[in-house]
DNA sequence: TGACGGTCGATGCATCTGCATCTATATCCA
DNA sequence: TGGATATAGATGCAGATGCATCGACCGTCA
């Protein structure tokens, strides 16, 4: 017999909005980033959470766990970084293997330019586009899909 | 004085959850595919469009309007897509500069096969996890996102 | 101790993407 | 009509990504 695979049409049409509505959000972050003259997404990601680490730094794998980007894009990514000054890699005692990843003076002062025109185009694109209690109901929905779910 | 750019934290937090939702979901899509021995979403999208597009086809330029991808990337994919017998490109009579595309009988059936690869993902990553109603909302709100905003 | 499976991070290679530009055709307007 | 401008689609090149694998080091256990 046929086994019955197609979603629902309300799933269907959440996934493709969600789809769509992203990779247009994105692109017009990214644009924005651009035409200032300022490093991509991905970059931003990376400084902010070493910037939230402090001084402590991160390793390449908690990096990786924490931006969901595969480990040799992380592993290139910050040789790009590393090589515009913008992040140190210490050498770490306890583990041979490892390093630690910290931000730079060079690197905070970049993350806060970007964040100047990044942060603008978040109000524009979202906060512009719903009231307060709709963007928490929209996170707390998109909580749900996540893996493993959760709506703090 | 300092112009204020900061958005509000509920625009940050669900801007950072539908940044981190859909690469998640569409990451786990696209491994779907990949385990079945499928190819890309890029792919289902141009051939979802051209199967709704029916025997008429479309232009190039009409799917870079409605996948939102670049005219380039579109260019390229559909040289892939006819490589693999996919699709058809066919010359147009009132317009020497273009070709109409067109999806192949083998096209379809692979766009089937896609379907019920992707179709499930999207009931295991979206329909499995909100109510109707939910994903209801979820799309009217992401839909009020868009540009141009549409809540149909 | 020392062999072994596991983890950390880097990298060679093929593919894909972004950007700029190109060719060919169409459209507009003096 | 004919020259300027715009549009459709392709492509060379540089940079980014995915995949597989590598080398280095770790922890464990006989």
């Amino acid at each position: 017999m046929t086994e019955k695979t197609t979603p629902s049409p309300e799933a269907i049409k959440a996934w493709a909005r969600l789809m769509r509505v992203s990779r247009q959000l994105i692109e017009q972050a990214e644009e924005a980033l651009k035409t200032s003259g300022l490093p991509p997404l991905d970059w931003y990601d990376v400084l902010h959470e070493l910037a939230e680490a402090g001084e402590g730094g991160l390793r390449p794998f908690q990096l990786t766990e924490r931006t969901l980007f595969a480990q040799y894009n992380i592993s290139r990514l910050l040789a790009r970084l590393e090589a515009d000054g913008l992040i140190e890699k210490l050498k770490v005692a306890d583990d041979g293997r490892g390093q630690t990843i910290r931000i730079s003076a060079e690197g905070r002062e970049m993350r806060r330019r970007m964040w100047a025109v990044y942060g603008r185009s978040i109000t524009e694109l979202v906060g512009a586009k719903l009231a307060a209690e709709e963007l928490k109901i929209l996170a707390t929905l998109l909580g749900e899909l996540r893996h493993p779910p959760a709506d703090d």
